[in-house]
DNA sequence: CGCATACGCGGTACCGCGTATGCGGTGCGGTACT
């Protein structure tokens, strides 16, 4: 403890990060769900000082892994980080000192421990405890834009499997389950700390047209002085909200992918000076925003899921004043979610032929490895795609992902598993629609809404809350007798045509 | 998926209708050029 508060200034260690530093040091694996500002990063800091060689952090951002790598220099902790910003000969002598073991923590992407020559690094150095931070990514991006995630468990293979700690700030069921999986952590230790939040204020606003959410938008301006986020659901919306916004004399900043690098760290210094009003987002601003004095977060269109949502919404109010969370419903924002999730995994025919040019290749080479390269340009799909199928391949135990390729390891056994390997992303598009499906009865219910997110997220119910406009409202008798439709009618959610 | 826009065509002097086409999130890393 001594050494806890001399390095880092922490008087006390909090329940969740107890147990999870105790879990560590036996040797355990750990999954950490505990929200933002709980302290994770201190239950990896903390045990790095004591392991005996190196803890490996694998971080989803280069701004994150600058701000941890530049706070824990101050700390005086020998600490280095691993990207694509090194030059070559910068790449090679932090290479070599983490062979020799000079650093108690290494920082780096997922896309450098693709490369054997890290790997070969990090093995000479020794690796005590390998984390994953916002281990969400893993779920959320591996399976389409960064499959990178996807190779961790290799990496963790590779590296001798040492205790492997992921943490995330909000996990459902489901994505904690694919989390454990595609890190290859079957035993794992799940430490919970809940996802509540007392002072989130939780509002939808049923908006029938744009000329409604610009309506209650300003209502919502004109009630709330503090500081907030607008969310959209793509660049062009988001630049649009913002010209509008700003035509009514409010200072607002906006903040998307398409801006430039330097645009988007200006916009982000300037909001978390107070210097904007509102900042007009897509889901770019997301990951490293910990602004305490949110007030509100606001929703132009809904995102793909509830956890999402909540990730998105539970950004305001993270000093633990009032703040609120408000959905601008609007069932015509399906369409465009609807329009990601359709080209987001590979389709059963893709992962047919895959598997069929795999097995050619690998017969006309009489087993000898095939490299990833050769494969992509022999199947024709996208690079990224391949990368998802073959780590699926990998994680069924059909390759092995070696240093001189692809090596086959056995077939499928039985019609059964093939079918398996076949539809296992048929079934997460599936899963997928349903998670929509049940964003969009979050827009309509007139149920408790903290009561539905928490039954979403797997945690204790409790009764009606209190803290969202729905409870709110049946207190004032709203719901009550006078009008029973409102509490007969079952949320319509029309049910998608099969895509 | 479904809306917005452009286009083609018929029949009328500018316009309407139906069909075609485009568009749409998140970031790493490596390469080419200044």
């Amino acid at each position: 403890m001594a050494e806890a508060q001399a390095r880092f200034g922490v008087e006390e260690l909090r329940p969740g990060q107890r147990e999870i530093i105790a879990a560590l040091l036996d040797g355990e694996d750990v999954l950490g769900v505990m929200p933002t500002g709980a302290g994770k990063s201190l239950c990896f800091q903390l045990p790095a000082l004591f392991l005996p060689k190196a803890t490996v952090v694998v971080s989803p951002l280069l701004a994150l892994m600058r701000d941890q790598h530049d706070k824990l220099s101050e700390a005086a902790v020998a600490v280095v980080k691993l990207d694509s910003t090194l030059t070559a000969r910068e790449a090679d002598a932090l290479a070599g000192e983490v062979r020799r073991g000079e650093h108690e923590i290494i920082y780096v992407t997922p896309e450098q421990l693709e490369k054997p020559e890290r790997i070969e690094a990090l093995r000479k150095a020794g690796v005590s405890l390998f984390v994953v931070d916002e281990a969400h990514c893993v779920s959320q991006w591996g399976h389409d834009f960064r499959p990178a995630f996807l190779s961790l468990r290799d990496a963790v293979q590779q590296l001798g499997h040492p205790p492997v700690l992921a943490l995330t700030a909000t996990a459902t069921p489901q994505v904690r389950e694919d989390v454990l999986e595609q890190l290859g952590m079957r035993d794992a230790r799940v430490v919970n700390t809940g996802i509540r939040r007392d002072n989130l204020f939780l509002e939808v606003a049923r908006t029938v047209n744009p000329e409604a959410k610009r309506a209650r938008m300003v209502k919502l301006l004109q009630d709330e002085p503090g500081t907030g986020i607008i969310y959209t659901s793509t660049v062009r919306k988001a630049e649009e909200v913002w010209k509008w916004l700003q035509e009514a004399g409010i200072e607002a900043g906006r903040y998307h992918g398409k801006m430039k690098a330097r645009e988007r760290e200006e916009t982000q210094q300037r909001f978390m000076e107070n210097g904007y009003r509102v900042i007009v987002a897509t889901k770019a601003f997301g990951l490293g925003i910990d602004k305490p004095d949110i007030r509100f977060v606001a929703h132009w269109q809904f995102p793909d899921s509830l956890e999402s949502y909540y990730q998105e919404a539970g950004r305001a109010g993270r000093d633990g004043e009032p703040a609120r969370a408000v959905l601008f419903y609007r069932l015509e924002d399906r369409r465009i979610q609807s329009y990601f999730l359709g080209g987001k995994y590979p389709r059963r025919d893709q992962s047919q032929a895959l598997y069929g040019v795999l097995r050619a290749l690998w017969a006309q080479r009489q087993g000898k490895p095939v490299s990833l390269k050769v494969l992509t340009e022999a199947s024709g799909l996208p690079a990224s795609r391949v990368k998802v199928l073959v780590a699926q391949l990998a994680g069924a135990g059909i390759l092995d992902r070696g240093t001189r390729g692809l090596r086959q390891l056995r077939g499928f056994e039985t019609p059964e598993e093939l079918d398996g390997y076949l539809t296992a992303y048929e079934k997460r598009h599936q899963s997928d629609r349903e998670r929509l499906k049940q964003m969009m009865h979050y827009g309509q219910t007139t149920g408790c809404r903290w009561r539905l997110l928490n039954e979403y997220f797997g945690e204790p119910e409790p009764a009606d809350c209190g803290r969202c406009d729905n409870c709110v409202e049946r207190a004032a008798g709203h719901f009550d007798a006078a009008s029973p439709t409102r509490l007969a009618t079952p949320p319509q959610v029309s049910a998608p045509s099969a895509a």
